[in-house]
DNA sequence: ACATAAGCGGACCGCACGGTCCGGTTATGT
DNA sequence: ACATAACCGGACCGTGCGGTCCGCTTATGT
């Protein structure tokens, strides 16, 4: 040991990078619930290496999860700086559906029992934060209603998102129109502009649910 | 067998009734997750007579959310008669909520992957299309935009129903709140009206978390 | 009262999960 | 080159799940 910092051996450093890049990927496209096992394949490692870099695997999500959040709460922190407060509002709650959009684990442990852990409360926190602001510059440029909260904000997104996970891939549309509407709910009164896409219908859950089922059967063939 | 239509005894009727029961009720404050030996224990039957009576967890599943879906159904049916076309529709949005708010198992049942069960996902269509009825008819009275769809609005209640689940019981306002938002979102230029209730706070997130965690361990340590 | 079939219940099975352990391997400093 | 400790990997464990099976019980018609 020369060094002080450098107590870890170099394959062990490169084993723990491969174990988060195959979780981040396979949360990504499977969710939280992919086995251990299966993370530790993909990495090209065995199960006990998995555990002997994070206790737990709660502990491997969190790390991932919070990672993924605190980006998101930066970005939104970037925003502060943008010229039109109401753009930026609706610019970060875009991001931010877009976001668990394109990961399906990062969708899951938002409102789930995941917020349990402490690690990635913490992280939601800082998210809600930055939202918090934007939200308070929105208002004082008079853009935004007064007795709205973040939460109430995010909450409605959850809404958004679940749309977005379940009929995104059978109608593109949905998110931007989820998103009118929580501009514009749907009262008459107000000044609408039409909704964008076309209006879900009985087949897209019936067709959301035969590609959800394809694609599950297909993995189980080539696993 | 002097009845054709008497061809099961007496006491099996008696127990499919006590595992429909039993399990109605343990999805209700539990969710879908509950054991079929729990189910079955509280009954006060063995495992074997529960898969008697229901093919797989799955089938038990069904006949009990279809069930509370057909009930919603009729009752938005139920509202088509009533003279205000939009006091009758956000009742009906109001009461679906309170159904989901009320029966975890069946607000995991909508929107998750248990629509892929075909009785279900006929039990949901039911409920969409008396929403959709409901739709037009405030459409007709001008209470309503025209660009709105029955599952735009199903959607968002998806939004309103996980805060309800998640923080109805450290903020009881919160559900009416979301109601009101999905009236009249958060642009100022709408008629709005004050929100009820107050906003949700960080505190809000960490006290369900608790309070869901000692409701756990609670269940376990009695268990 | 009795014969009989329908019904019963809990022991049992296979499975998949998260997590542990230890004999062999390999990076690392001298 | 070598000694050594850090590291590796997969066999292994306990648990809890949905679902099956079979010897015993009991309702039911005569």
């Amino acid at each position: 040991m020369t060094e002080e910092e450098r107590r870890r051996r170099a394959d062990a450093e490169r084993n723990r990078r491969r174990l988060l890049d195959s979780a981040q990927a396979l949360f990504c496209e499977r969710g939280l619930d992919v086995g251990v096992g299966e993370i530790a394949e993909r990495a090209g490692v065995g199960r006990g290496t998995l555990f002997r870099n994070f206790a737990s695997k709660e502990q491997l999500i969190a790390a991932i999860v919070a990672e993924r959040m605190h980006e998101a709460a930066c970005r939104g922190r970037e925003l502060l700086g943008a010229p039109d407060p109401e753009a930026a509002l609706f610019e970060f709650v875009q991001e931010v559906v877009g976001r668990q959009q394109l990961d399906r684990g990062l969708f899951e442990a938002v409102g789930g029992e995941f917020l349990a852990n402490e690690e990635i409360r913490e992280a939601h926190g800082e998210v809600i934060s930055a939202l918090d602001e934007l939200l308070k510059r929105a208002k004082q440029a008079g853009a935004i209603r007064d007795d709205v909260g973040a939460l109430d904000v995010l909450m409605m997104l959850k809404g958004v998102c679940q749309a977005a996970s379940a009929f995104s891939h059978v109608n593109p549309g949905i998110v931007g129109r989820q998103l009118d509407l929580v501009r514009a709910a749907i009262s008459v009164p107000a000044a609408a502009q039409p909704l964008q896409g076309r209006p879900p219908t009985l087949k897209d859950i019936e067709h959301a649910y035969l590609a959800e089922d394809a694609r599950t059967q297909a993995k189980r063939a080539q696993g």
